[in-house]
DNA sequence: CTGCATCCTACGGGATACTG
DNA sequence: CAGTATCCCGTAGGATGCAG
């Protein structure tokens, strides 16, 4: 499989691995279940509610997750991962792996490099 | 594997996963070995010399290319992956593979989505 | 050829206040 | 409780011109 091709394409595609900044907090959130909107946004820090709200209904648009509104007093909505948000999920689980297995490396490069003030002729 | 926890662990953790817009397109491109500086920008389509400049330098500072110059006239700068660098091209093809497969389904639930007019009480 | 410097615009995203 | 509306700002990133 190979992902070179039109560069429009590959743009196309790549769309799909730059989300939101909080689009795989919400999908590792909801792992273990039901969850509703402040619970989410208790657990996730100081997400402010726009960029939640916002969060939420792209990925429920894009069929990630699934909205269930109750009309009680007061109001009651659920979320949850559909089969293709559990997809989606076990990818931010690779990612969230590898950045685990090589942080210390990154940084450790990141080091070497800033400390090479000489960088001649770039 | 649990990747809940203080979000701002989370959030560190998964700016790993929010590359700029080019960093993987680079990444897919450097698959088959080494390129150089206008190879890489013919390749990608329309992308500024600025950026790609930037995300070379991001990609290098990391830890997942290496760069090459050589003192000739005109000069020449060769770039390649790193071991690590593979492993992220590996999983841009977990990516990529994922919205290949669900390109569809994201699209026909946008529609779906999108259709629905009457949706009352956000 | 391989960059850097500058300018400019669009958009993400945070803070705050208000509503059903 | 679960949102929307508004304002504001920083930064990504595109276009252009210049340099070694």
């Amino acid at each position: 499989m190979s992902i070179s091709g039109a560069e429009a394409e590959a743009s196309h595609e790549l769309l799909v691995i730059r989300p939101s900044k909080w689009t795989l907090v919400v999908i590792v959130q909801l792992r273990s279940g039901t969850m509703r909107f402040n619970e989410l946004r208790r657990n996730m820090g100081g997400v402010p509610q726009k960029s939640l709200s916002q969060t939420l209904r792209e990925l429920e648009r894009d069929g990630y997750i699934t909205r269930t509104a109750y009309a009680t007093i007061p109001p009651r909505v659920e979320y949850d991962l559909t089969e293709l948000g559990r997809e989606l999920l076990a990818l931010a689980d690779d990612w969230h792996s590898f950045a685990q297995r090589n942080r210390r490396a990154v940084e450790q490069a990141r080091r070497l490099f800033d400390a090479v003030d000489e960088r001649p002729a770039y």
